[in-house]
DNA sequence: ACCCCCGTGGGCAAATTGCCCGAACAGAGA
DNA sequence: TCTCTGTTCGGGCAATTTGCCCACGGGGGT
């Protein structure tokens, strides 16, 4: 195994992902092989390039954050995936780390959190950037059976998206399924909340911190 | 005046804001003074260092980020302010450019966008990135006006019960009118504010202040 | 082998939305 | 007084969505 750990930069924002790319590329260990500002394109990628790492930002246009975890997770469930995004929820942390996230940073920490949680990530540990840390211990021991917890991966995904004010057409057609599906899991998901409408139901994302 | 043009950079996530930092850094007509992470320090930067473009972004951690350009306005009306963004909904790009923003470039344009819009607002002169002008465009001519001015007494208050949660009958119950009058008005809230799901109601009357 | 959950969607009646329309009723102004 | 304009109230009706059913295929567990 060579001493050079090699990395793909997932973040749909152009800009914010040059930036960090500079700071990574200033260890002379580390190589930044390819970047990504899609799902897809962060799949093709992996498979073409089989990074060490993968540096992957939550909220890609085209699939969810969680959902392209779970499908690298699926075909190799050896990848090094570290989540990089700006999301400070105890929820998002939770999800990802369980789709098979071995890393979890907010882009509110200092830089040397980032470079030190790819080795980390790189060495196959895990790691969470200490500013979420305290809340994140907290609310799984405060509430290991919150409503949220019911929720499937997949509806978890579909309700970001729809608090995100995305319409059923728009994010059928982001994740490649029918918009029929989409309706249904929305049903779902305000079924196992227990909510009666959307109004109801945004003020309870608003409530357990989802907005 | 000289022909370096001094910027002070305004954006929570540190790591993102070293990230273009260095982008801006490499033009050699373009100096950054400062950076602040939080809307107080900003205001006492810029302050201090009276920059001549300030580079900010929205959802600062302790003000609202078209609350700093309003007091930033009212201070100086010859303020440049280029509000570079995450945010690509029309209503935050009115917002900013309303409260005395000079330009709007969302974070998923190229990064020679920001550059040259850096260049225009230190011209004093508006930009707005082209991702976004069009649905910005259209958004205006719907909708022209402050919108919860628009909202008819009646209109206010049923769409207050509808943020409570109560549903259609119920209101109709309550007001002692029909449950139909009730959704037409619901449609007409919808229409005058122009958002098109109930999430996106609820996350404006939020924004608004209304919960 | 078995079961169960998850993701995916069809089906279908009931409800709601989107957008048209008109009536009643005010207050404002010529 | 008589129009003009705005608000409130609702009918009508197509299009869409919701609520709830079912089914199929795949993974994982036991």
């Amino acid at each position: 195994m060579s001493d050079i750990t090699r990395l793909l930069l997932v973040d749909d924002h152009a800009i914010v992902r040059e930036g960090y790319r500079r700071l990574l590329e200033m260890r002379p260990d580390l190589r930044i092989v390819g970047e990504a500002g899609t799902a897809r394109d962060a799949l093709e990628q992996f498979r073409a390039l089989e990074p060490d790492v993968l540096v992957l930002d939550l909220g890609l246009p085209d699939m969810g954050g969680v959902e392209l975890i779970r499908r690298l997770v699926q075909r190799d469930d050896r990848v090094r995936i570290l989540v990089f995004t700006m999301h400070r929820e105890p929820l998002f942390a939770t999800q990802a780390l369980r789709a098979g996230a071995l890393g979890y940073v907010t882009k509110s920490s200092p830089p040397t959190v980032l470079v030190e949680a790819v080795y980390t990530v790189a060495a196959r540990r895990q790691v969470i950037s200490p500013d979420i840390a305290p809340e994140l211990a907290l609310a799984l021991v405060d509430r290991p059976r919150e409503p949220l917890a019911e929720l499937a991966p997949r509806e978890f995904e579909i309700l970001r998206l729809l608090l995100d004010g995305c319409s059923a057409e728009e994010i059928g057609e982001r994740l490649s399924i029918s918009s029929k599906t989409v309706q249904n899991c929305h049903y779902q998901i305000k079924s196992k909340l227990g909510v009666r409408s959307d109004i109801e139901l945004t003020r309870l994302a608003l409530r357990l911190g989802l907005i």
